[in-house]
RNA sequence: AGCGGAGUAGAGUAGAGGUAACUCACGAGGCUCAUAACCUCGGGACACCAGUUCGAUUCUGGUCUCCGCAACCA
């Protein structure tokens, strides 16, 4: 059977500590990378790291180390977090700044400008000479360097590389027209397809080697390289070690699957780069292109953004740190906090607080409580030989991961959880079992099946726990302690 | 200016053209299998103004407030 599936996430950006929103993308893209294989698919699951451009440039020479070095440490850093989110070690990652990447953004330059969509064009930037950097209007403060107030910001007249946008317009337009949900969710697809009827202008796609030595070198000319978004989204492909044939066909082009499916998760701050700059080189170099883009929102805190100076920064190192001492999935519980208390597609908002409840109600009081009580009464029982239902996923539960709607997944598990708390409550097994064994045995076998089909629905959201369950029912055993304990 | 989103009980969120749901907090009761857990009941909400409709909180228009984007910022 062939069934191949792909999946990225963005790749971090590796100037700046890991935050809450990483882990959020990797954590959902884990998720549905879980529940592919579950459903038979050879998955592709990417993530990596962006290491190019001037920012990063800036934070080596803040640092006063060598870039090489400054890019290494940091993505060690990401690198060391996977693990602790309970990704799959079946991850691929991929470096902006390995040899196989940077031969790939070559190739893409290449056959974009081979297509006619790249041209040299006289490009005005602003420069500051304190920071020996460029700078973006947005960088600017009264058109000052805010680190250099006193000097003047230079404008330098360069001849620059252009991707010539407005000519892959209408191939784009054309591509949104013919997949309705390209974009995920719909409201984020309006949002830039009302960007695209305004019009795309061709933009600066290289910079100067003498002023930003710090990228990919433009093919056929020593005196560019290549800005920073152009070789970036190319690791979606050199990932797959493209140019090559094997991978890339197989996961990228898909030519023999039913259905072609190339997912990428990303946050709004990227709905532009992904749905339209990314779908557009692609376009531009005659390669297929995504199929669908999922849009996350931010998390917020407080009704704020996370700041340092607000100090409601939570990062997710954070978070294990205070599950550490309560649970043996402390992995688990910070992936249930970013699925659960965070929606799918729009902001969140997490405190320490909420997050203290939301354990509390749902995993300490609800599945570890649960999986207590009734794992007690079918020892105490006797009750045995649990036969198990060959499959027991609905199809209301599949729907919410199909649409990719990872909060609703989860909700729907939790709900599961309450009403066999009901159930139990409702049937009274523990005290029919003193005047109908018979019939308090059927309830409580019941139960157990419930029981493990929780642990099943469980799997790709809170793997380790959901294998604790199913194997406490198998083996008919008490766990030994509680799976979450209660917050001091 | 423009574009997109949001305004639902004390807090955080669901939801839908016709008894507004969940978690926490609060009040009362129940159960004892369980992690002082669990179950039941109760108080308390749809920003504002028009329109469409038999009927809108849900649709349309407007107002106010908040958030994000406003391109070469990764």
């Amino acid at each position: 059977m062939n069934k191949p599936f792909y999946i990225t996430t963005t790749l971090p950006y590796v100037n700046a500590e890991p935050h809450l929103g990483h882990a959020m993308e990797f954590v959902r893209a884990d998720v549905i990378t879980r529940y592919k294989k579950l459903q038979g698919y050879d998955v592709f699951f990417n993530t990596g790291m962006d290491e190019h451009g001037t920012k990063i440039l800036e934070g080596a020479i803040k640092e006063g180390i060598d870039v090489q070095e400054y890019v290494d440490r940091n993505s060690a850093r990401f690198k060391e977090l996977y693990p602790k989110l309970g990704i799959t070690n079946e991850i691929n990652f991929i470096r902006t700044t390995e040899e196989r990447h940077i031969k790939a953004a070559e190739e893409m330059w290449k056959r974009c400008n081979d297509n006619g969509y790249i041209y040299k064009k006289e490009y005005e930037a602003k420069y500051c000479v304190g920071c020996e950097l460029y700078k973006t209007d947005s960088e600017l403060v009264d058109d000052k360097c805010p680190i250099h107030p006193n000097r003047e910001i230079e404008i330098i007249k360069e001849e620059n590389y252009f991707f010539a946008f407005s000519k892959v317009e209408s191939k784009l337009r054309e591509l949104y027209e013919k997949n309705p949900t390209l974009v995920i969710p719909d409201f984020r697809f309006n949002e830039i397809k009302a960007f695209l009827d305004r019009g795309l202008e061709d933009f600066s796609i290289s910079r100067l080697k003498t002023k930003m030595p710090w990228g990919v070198p433009v093919p056929g000319d020593d005196e560019h390289v290549m800005y920073v978004w152009f070789d970036a989204l190319t690791s979606y492909i050199s990932t797959l070690e493209w140019p090559e044939a094997g991978d890339f066909e197989k996961y990228w082009e898909q030519s023999g699957a039913e259905k072609r499916e190339v997912i990428q998760y990303c946050g709004k701050d990227n709905l532009r780069q992904q749905s339209l700059i990314w779908q557009g080189m692609l376009l531009a170099a005659g390669l297929p292109t995504t199929t669908n883009i999922i849009i996350d929102g931010f998390i917020i805190s407080g009704g704020q953004k996370m700041s340092k100076s607000i100090g409601n920064v939570i990062n997710p190192f954070d978070i294990l740190e205070m599950f550490k001492e309560l649970t043996d999935y402390p992995e688990d519980v910070l992936r249930f906090i970013l699925l659960h208390e965070v929606p799918s597609f729009e902001d969140g908002d997490l405190t320490v607080e909420s997050i203290k409840i939301a354990y509390t109600a749902y995993l300490a009081n609800g599945i570890g409580n649960l999986t207590s009580r009734i794992m007690r009464m079918l020892n105490t029982y006797n009750i045995d030989n649990i036969e198990i239902p060959a499959n027991s996923w609905t199809n209301e539960f599949i729907a919410t991961l199909e649409s990719y709607d990872t909060n609703k997944g989860i909700k729907y598990v939790m709900h599961e959880v309450k009403s066999l708390d009901e159930y139990i409550q409702s049937t009274e097994p523990f005290k029919l079992i003193k005047t109908d064994k018979e019939k308090a045995e059927v309830i409580l076998r019941e139960c157990a099946v419930r029981l493990y089909g929780i642990g099943r629905m469980l799997n790709p959201f809170m793997p380790k726990t959901g294998a604790m369950i199913k194997s406490l029912v198998k083996e008919n055993k008490m766990p030994e302690k509680p799976l979450f304990n209660r917050l001091p």
